[in-house]
RNA sequence: GUGGGCGUAGCUCAGGUGGUUAGAGCGCCAGGUUGUGGCCCUGGAGGUCGCCGGUUCAAGUCCGGUCGCUCACCCCA
């Protein structure tokens, strides 16, 4: 009887646990230079969680099941209703601007493509608790930070910025589309950069009860700049301010340092339901994968699934498509490092004496291996280099007469004697 | 859920029009080498040719189904 995994489920042999590890490393890191503290909560979450916000919809595509309690439960297909709830039972103590992050593994039911299996890690950074567009800045800051970490910079992405509120002005003062037809003239709009104009005219005729010429205006309206805009609307009551806030917001992130990653992009919407301000989307300069990461402002998430009342914004960084993307561009490594020391021995009398070496070198902090069986030299010095140890302690009978082993640079060959005082001790 | 492509060794892949015992490179194990790795040489292990059925004297090869992988669509973390 043999096995495989289950379908979009991934086994990470040790080359690619390196790689993943590498980029989580990446995050963290980055996370904690910019002051965000990491929490958790629990993989399976009752199945409303997610209903109650997003719809019948989704549980189309959600891993879920029916347990032995009789609960209907869902493997988390997303982390922030999760940081919702637990950021609303505990509101109230927590001093704010909450500034949290975490590495969920997430899970989704639905047939797996290129960057999209039904299980993944994903970076999640959210400041709660902060309604200026500085926590806005801030999370698209350490966002594109991280990507530098892992060797990413602004010739190879870029962050697509848009204001929802803005989208929002534009469609009811200018164009007329009605708050109840938002929605569809949302879903619309998200869908130009893949259907192409004339598709998501027909979308927008269909759906948002618009005429042709409305629809068209609209068009006209999504292949305007931000400085077009501020020509045209800069002036307008409604529409105005809105642009000036998102000027406000590309110069918070010039001061920041990623001028050169940011470029305003109206037919950002983002398909989650609860986004209600600033929402991006970070892609690679090529256009070759799906989104890197994506997110935005959620200011009314909180109330929905708890009795707290908190603005708050976030982003996702799944670990697929950059993971593609970073194996494209030869950025990932391999393998883990090798040991610090393998430790040979010439005959099994030095034996006892390796273990204590090793021992020894163990308590101060280096990693060390050996041959677990005695084998030739020659097969002891091809584990080393198998193993990528950096240094090989040989003990051979004439040096441990004299007190001293011979300690080799696998790099250059080099060899230069120590004392065997050093090495136990 | 819909459609296309692909399933041969751990990995990457060869195996015209069906024909005897299914191959290569890499990797792995052993030896050449009982005081020194990488390079080289020799040998070895490893395959129900995804699975089931059909056609045929004969199927890795043709046909059907199924499972899996993959790409796109739907949708989107």
């Amino acid at each position: 009887m043999t096995f495989q995994s289950l379908p979009g489920f991934r086994d990470f042999y040790p080359a690619e646990f390196t790689a993943r590890h590498h980029l989580v490393s990446a995050w963290r890191e980055t996370s904690r230079r910019y002051g965000f503290e990491e929490y958790d909560g629990p993989p399976l979450e009752p199945l409303e969680l997610y209903v109650e916000k997003s719809g019948d919809e989704i549980v189309e595509q959600l891993y879920n099941f029916v347990d032995k309690g009789g609960r209907a439960v869902a493997l988390r297909p997303e982390m922030t209703p999760t940081l919702a709830r637990m950021v609303g039972a505990r509101a109230r103590s927590l001093p704010k601007p909450i500034r949290w992050f975490s590495v969920p593994q997430l899970f989704r039911y639905e047939r797996t493509q290129r960057g999209r299996l039904r299980e993944h890690f994903q970076w999640n950074v959210d400041v709660v608790g902060e309604a200026d567009i500085s926590a806005d800045a801030e999370v698209l800051a350490v966002a594109l930070d991280s990507l530098a970490a892992l060797g990413l910079n602004s010739a190879d992405v870029v962050a697509r910025v848009n204001d929802r509120r803005l989208l929002e002005r534009l469609l009811t003062t200018t164009v007329g589309v009605t708050p109840e037809r938002l929605g569809a003239a949302y879903a619309a709009i998200d869908k130009l950069g893949r259907e192409g104009a004339d598709r998501t005219r027909e979308r927008l005729v269909e759906s948002s009860g618009l005429d042709r010429g409305g629809a068209d205006l609209v068009l006209d309206l999504l292949a305007l700049g931000l400085d077009d805009l501020s020509t045209e609307y800069g002036a307008h009551e409604l529409v105005g301010p809105e642009i000036e806030r998102l000027w406000h917001y590309f110069g918070l992130l010039s001061d920041l340092g990623w001028a050169e990653h940011v470029t305003f992009d109206p037919t950002i919407v983002r398909g989650l339901a609860y986004y209600t301000g600033t929402v991006f989307e970070i892609f690679d300069r090529a256009g070759e994968l799906r989104a890197i990461c994506g997110g935005g402002r959620y200011d009314n998430l909180l109330a929905a699934v708890s009795d707290i009342e908190l603005p708050a914004v976030g982003f996702g960084m799944g670990d697929v498509v950059l993971g593609e993307l970073l194996r494209d561009r030869s950025l990932l490594p391999t393998s883990a490092p090798g040991p610090d020391y393998f430790v040979v021995t010439i005959t099994a009398e030095e034996r006892p004496l390796m273990r204590r070496v090793a021992r020894s070198l163990r308590a101060r902090g280096h990693s060390v291996s050996y041959a677990l069986r005695q084998v030739g030299v020659g097969k002891q010095f091809k584990e080393a280099n198998n193993r990528g140890a950096r240094r090989v302690i040989v003990l051979g009978p004439d040096e441990v007469a004299r007190g001293v082993a011979v300690e080799r640079l696998m790099t250059t060959g080099e060899e230069r004697q120590v004392p065997l005082t050093e090495l136990e001790s």
